[in-house]
DNA sequence: TAAAAATACTCCATAGGTATTTTAT
DNA sequence: ATAAAATACCTATGGAGTATTTTTA
């Protein structure tokens, strides 16, 4: 038996008329008749009772008309699937945020991706810092990650999709938190509050921005992320360099200011480069639209 | 796209090997790389990536293999289910029995139909009177009925099943309880009940009875069915001649007696003549096995 | 280099077409 | 008498076979 006996059967039962069927088939009667009787003998049972004027289902042809239908549908919804999935608007996309990214991007990303690819569920890992991105990529637990390059390795591809200056992160009743125009320099004596994590992408960018303005800032305290960062801000322990981004995660007694002359740091998607999946090119394509990534607009578009 | 394409593609799925599958196949390995290619197309997805040393299922293609084994049980099953309908293995039969057949009968036949054919449901339609059982036949709403011939009309088909001997039914304390042997003739004055129904098999065969012993029976009162009629020889209004399956239905201050040259009656069961359904056969088959219809053993034989 | 999939080609089985017959109303 | 399904017969597409090539681990 074949998907075509019971397309063809399908017909006759609809229309109760092989002639009627076979047009409606673009076939010839008799070659209809043919393969009905040809399902009828594979499957040792009458299905139609026919006279010249009459054509009725047996009930062993009632039973495979509900059947036939319902599989005929089943066949038809896993075609679609297949193809949404092969073209990457259907399935799961395991996708990691660095601290930062999380508070800013995920909900933007979150948001288009609903849109856009309706169909397509994420998991998000957030809070995962570039290595650890990096690790899970690599070995397959992880579809996409945002991360901090250029610290990646081998095997992943990277897409900058925004450059973000620093920004002072300082107490509110910091003498800076007063001053109209802020200067590396000026940060030469503050105590530093910098990220724990060994090669930080953060981390380098400010050492970088001091070492430029002639200083090398004084380590005072390490935070595990950035909300323990802030909250040592408020606790007037120091002062930090943070990705701009970290200005949509308000916190009490912490004021954000530009530092004219502060470096940047990069904010990538990064993806496993070999064996493409569909899935991970559907979404870049949703991300470009999102982020531009030329240099000449670093920062991000607002959602259309 | 075809069933051999999903039964194709399961089996390469299982096997994630093109010369292992084609064997399991019984084909040759380039034939079927052909159909897996032309599946892909149709699709418009690549199912598998192949290496000459490695198959493995793409995304698209895990999901195609859980739809595939899903739908080729499915078209399995239907296949089972149309064959069983064919059979008469499985269905409906609508089956109606007359008042006293019910009792002793429906417990019979819906054990055996249970032990016989157990994917077969009987919906049952019980006390009801031969004229109704024949209406409901020849309209289509009953598909076999166990009532009292003779009186059936046209267009059905009555296989005789038992031939009950009357047997009379007196209150106890009624003085042909103590007899050891009854005739007719004793009955000659007795005030008789009858069934009320205008063309009962059974009033037919007491009037003949009584017309064999030379008088006709003083019809004192009419009952609506066997156990009212039951309730009002309790109730010492008269006697009754009744079909021995009677007995089955004991009623305190009735007693029931042989009668020597009684009549009897016939139960039989009746079916549609045309378009014989093949769950109506296979019914009668397990049936046949039942009751004896031979007149040499005229009661029914006990459960095999 | 060896195992396995893809390609090239060949063939025949059969799906489907046309012409005609049968049948029931 | 006629509509409609069945039958008879034919054709050609394409499914499956054999032989060979390509590929990569």
């Amino acid at each position: 038996m074949e998907l075509r006996h019971l397309r063809y059967f399908a017909t006759v039962a609809d229309t109760c008329h092989f002639g009627r069927a076979a047009e409606r088939l673009h076939m010839a009667q008799p070659a209809l008749s043919q393969a009905i009787r040809q399902l009828e003998d594979e499957l040792g049972a009458a299905l139609f009772t026919r006279t010249t004027r009459q054509v009725r289902l047996t009930p062993a042809g009632e039973f495979l008309h509900e059947e036939a239908k319902r599989m005929l549908d089943s066949v038809e919804e896993s075609v679609q699937g297949v193809r949404r999935i092969a073209q990457g608007r259907l399935g799961l996309v395991r996708i990691a945020f660095t601290g930062t990214a999380g508070f800013t991007h995920l909900p933007q990303i979150a948001r288009a991706v609903k849109r856009e690819l309706p169909d397509v569920a994420l998991e998000i890992h957030g809070d995962m810092l570039t290595p650890a991105q990096c690790d899970g990529l690599r070995n397959g637990s992880l579809d996409l990650g945002l991360l901090r390059p250029p610290a990646i390795g081998e095997g992943l591809s990277v897409r900058t999709i925004e450059v973000e200056p620093l920004a002072l992160a300082v107490p509110s009743d910091h003498r800076l938190a007063a001053e109209p125009v802020i200067a590396m320099t000026d940060l030469r004596t503050e105590p530093f509050i910098l990220y724990a994590s060994p090669d930080s992408a953060v981390n380098e960018a400010v050492v970088r921005s001091c070492k430029q303005a002639g200083f090398l800032p004084h380590r005072e305290h390490d935070a595990p992320g950035t909300a323990v960062l802030l909250a040592l801000i408020a606790a007037g322990l120091g002062v930090a360099l943070v990705p701009a981004s970290a200005r949509a995660m308000p916190l009490a007694g912490v004021v954000f200011r530009e530092v004219a002359d502060a470096g940047s740091v990069e904010l990538a998607l990064a993806w496993r480069e070999n064996r493409e999946s569909a899935l991970v090119t559907s979404m870049l394509d949703v991300l470009d639209g999102l982020f531009t990534t030329d240099s000449s607009r670093p920062v991000q578009k607002a959602t259309r």
